[in-house]
DNA sequence: TTCTGCGCAATTTAGACAGCATGTC
DNA sequence: CTAAATTGCGCAGAA
């Protein structure tokens, strides 16, 4: 089947070819001939890379095609990088239809300000929940709706959220088509009747895979074969990724721990150093050149930056989460030039962007679960690992490869996982955590109702499917909220409260909502200490938190009980014993945090708390949210402290002292020029006024004459918003809500 | 007094979603 | 109240 003989307007089949897409792949045709291309709902479950992105695309040509007036495609995926990768795919497809394509995702900065009229609207599961809960309007008129890597709704803490938002978006769009594309489940005939889809079931892949378990120097494959593997290094681990290098191909090595990830790398670089042979093959020559540079050119993260530059140089890489993002982006894009041959990462390269090697090594099967100890990882997860193998043009077929470190596990590796079937999608939605935030969710956006009103949202949700109506459920956790102050619960009617409103709209837990709410009576002041607001931010279920060192558990629990009960929460009574345990990781959190804004140097906060960057950021942009839901929370309420609050938000996003809170606002400012500025006089924009970009730039190390242009902009812009606003005297503005850019 | 080697105890252990366009006498 | 792997520590004995 050809492009050419779809049915769809010849305009969307001109740029589908301009594209490069002409013959469809066997699980695209099958889509098509289940009725993708009618309006037909439909699950497709296959394995990575076989092109189910294209049957999402052909969805939203469907509809968007041909100019006219349409309908609204909404796709969600649980990532923003894949949100991100996918819209670079759409928009140079539906743009050139005359199609208009949103991206929102809690990237602030994105948002594009006319999401409301976008013909195609791209998100996280998370802020397609936050749309509805704000009622936004276009969520009513969407025909097709997308749901990429549908298998999260089996996760924990993210499968509730994505369940809820297919049910409320079902239920309110009738004849809407689904289209859900998932890997491999063994369940998938029941998420199809779950969507009132077809289910369209393939194991085609672009690029055959070949899955083995190496034990004792010997790959012993699925199919019966026996591969010998040289020693090179007397690290099985990295002789079975040199082994795919010495035939001309990358390796993937996945492993279960930061640690581990550098630690495989400077090992494979020490035997480079001391091997000639497993120097040729890694030598990436004058190519490293270019990324090394990048990283070495950048004034901070020091230390991480020169030990990551050293291995790029010599062709190995390593990939954590504790990376800065734009690490991140240099290694990934040296390991898709094949600068480097090998790299060490830990499981966020499975889930997130597209980055296959010839060869995937799979450490270990084991991961750790705090509280569970060590134990196995699910199958479905070491077919996702696996899934990683075999670059498409390049690989003539992808191995993936266990490593084995006795004949038991190369055993059980053999059967559990590389013949062992990905296990059922199982609805994780009744959980405490997670009815209590979409119940207080729905109650919300009903006005009154009627707890069986409530509970009938979730009838179409898979736990519904799987179990039944979870009637009961609802009705007590109404209760819970009723306790909490976010619902008025009279008899069976149910209404939520106006802090319950704000609550949802907030996206916050309502636990975090209440305990903030709870706290903040004990800090009745203009200006409450600092680092109380940050625990109180710290201690919620929201928030991440930074570890602190075994040492300092006993002090910490100390001051954090002390702390707890100043702030008017029981320990031991009210305050379990486990949530003490959250409160003395929220102090050790806040003690950072409070470095922060107190300007210390990244580097040094870095290596005080033995942190990484990725780590930093993590923490600050969580905290800065749940700052950002107090100081809301306490506006409402008519809490002293909510204006301190206000700019204690944007003291820990920019990570500065409260006289800088002005002049890191505007564009191209830091904490670290911001500081500059201060010190060289100049306060606030306003005095700013009278400089030409030419004297700002050449203040501001770094800073470019355009961007310091933007700056003045700004700076301008910001000095005479404020006297009109005092002009404007007593004239109180509306509050403003998410709707307004939204055309909701 | 300092250093080395051994065995046991202590310590550590992946990732990443969400809000929002301001506020003075 | 889990467990694998690595690091840290205390101690004995040698230099």
């Amino acid at each position: 089947m050809r492009v050419e003989e779809l049915a769809l307007p010849v305009e969307a089949k001109r740029v589908l070819l301009e594209h490069g897409y002409s013959e469809l792949f066997p699980p695209q045709r099958e889509a098509v001939r289940a009725g993708l291309l009618e309006g037909r709902s439909i699950v497709v479950a296959s394995p990575t890379g076989s092109g189910k992105s294209l049957i999402a695309l052909l969805a939203a040509l469907r509809v968007l095609g041909e100019p006219g007036e349409g309908c609204r495609v909404v796709y969600a995926a649980p990532l923003r990088s894949l949100v991100y990768e996918r819209a670079g795919e759409w928009r140079s497809i539906l743009e050139k239809l005359g199609r208009r394509v949103a991206v929102s995702t809690g990237d602030y900065d994105r948002v594009e300000p006319w999401l409301g009229e976008a013909d195609a609207v791209m998100v996280t599961y998370e802020k397609l929940d936050s749309l509805l809960r704000h009622g936004a309007g276009l969520l009513a008129e969407v025909c097709v709706f997308i749901v990429d890597e549908i298998h999260y709704v089996g996760d924990a803490r993210r499968g509730p959220v994505l369940e809820t938002v297919i049910a409320r978006l079902m239920a309110m769009n009738d004849g809407m088509q689904v289209v859900a594309l998932s890997a491999t489940i063994s369940n998938a005939g029941e998420i199809a009747a779950w969507l009132g889809a077809r289910l369209v079931e393939s194991s085609w892949r672009p690029v055959r895979l070949r899955e083995g378990v190496f034990n004792n120097y010997v790959v012993e494959w699925s199919d019966g074969e026996e591969t010998r593997v040289e020693k090179r290094t007397r690290n099985p681990t990295l002789d079975a990724a040199l082994d795919a290098v010495a035939g001309g191909g990358q390796a993937l090595i996945f492993v279960n721990s930061r640690r581990k990830a550098v630690e495989l790398a400077e090992k494979l670089a020490a035997a480079a150093a001391s091997n000639g042979e497993v120097r040729r093959l890694l030598d990436p020559g004058g190519a490293a050149e270019p990324y090394v540079e990048e990283l070495r050119g950048r004034h901070e993260h020091r230390e991480l930056n020169e030990k990551l530059a050293r291995l790029l140089g010599m062709g190995v890489g390593f990939h954590h989460a504790g990376l800065a993002s734009y690490q991140r982006d240099v290694v990934e894009k040296a390991f898709r030039a094949r600068v480097l041959r090998v790299l060490v990462a830990t499981p966020t390269l499975a889930a997130g962007v597209n980055l296959p090697a010839r060869r995937v090594v799979v450490d270990t099967l084991y991961r750790f679960r705090s509280g569970r100890g060590s134990e196995p990882i699910k199958v479905s997860e070491y077919k996702q690992l696996a899934g990683r193998a075999g670059r498409p043009g390049l690989d003539p077929v992808g191995e993936a490869v266990i490593i084995a470190r006795t004949w038991e596990q190369a055993w059980e590796a053999l059967v559990g996982y590389v013949k062992g079937e990905p296990e059922p999608i199982v609805s994780k939605l009744v959980s405490e955590a997670a009815l209590r935030s979409q119940v207080l969710a729905v109650v919300s956006s009903l006005g009154v109702a009627t707890v069986s009103e409530v509970a009938s949202v979730f009838e179409r949700t898979l736990y519904a499917v799987q179990v039944g109506p979870p009637f009961e459920e609802v009705d007590r956790i109404t209760w819970v909220l009723d306790e909490y102050g976010f619902v008025s619960r009279v008899g069976d009617v149910v209404e939520a409260t106006e802090t319950g409103r704000r609550v949802a709209e907030l996206y916050i837990d309502p636990l975090t909502g209440y305990r903030m709410l709870r706290g903040l009576e004990a800090l009745r002041a203009e200006r409450p200490p600092i680092e109380r607001l940050l625990f109180l931010s710290l201690w919620s279920p929201d928030a991440t938190r930074i570890r602190p060192p075994r040492g300092l558990h006993l002090a910490l629990e100390m001051e954090a009980e002390q702390l707890l009960e100043d702030l008017g929460f029981k320990p031991y009574e009210e305050v379990g014993e486990a949530d003490i345990a959250v409160a003395a990781e929220a102090l050790y959190t806040a003690d950072m945090l409070l470095d922060w804004v107190m300007e210390k140097p990244e580097d040094a906060i870095l290596a005080k708390y033995g942190i990484d960057p990725g780590d930093l950021r993590a923490v600050v942009e969580t905290t800065n949210w749940l700052v950002y839901s107090m100081a809301q929370l306490a506006r409402i309420t008519g809490h002293p402290a909510a204006t301190y609050l206000d700019k204690l938000t944007v003291m820990v996003k920019h990570g500065v002292q409260e006289e800088l809170v002005e002049l890191v606002k505007l564009p191209g400012i830091g904490r670290v020029r911001a500081r500059r500025l201060y010190e060289a006089g100049y306060r606030n924009p306003g005095d700013l006024a009278g400089l030409s970009p030419e004297q700002l730039a050449s203040l501001l190390r770094g800073l470019g004459e355009e961007r310091a242009r933007q700056a003045l902009v700004e700076a301008q812009r910001t000095a005479t918003k404020r006297e009109t606003a005092s002009q404007a005297g007593a004239q109180r503005k509306r509050q403003r809500s998410i709707l307004d850019y939204l055309g909701g």
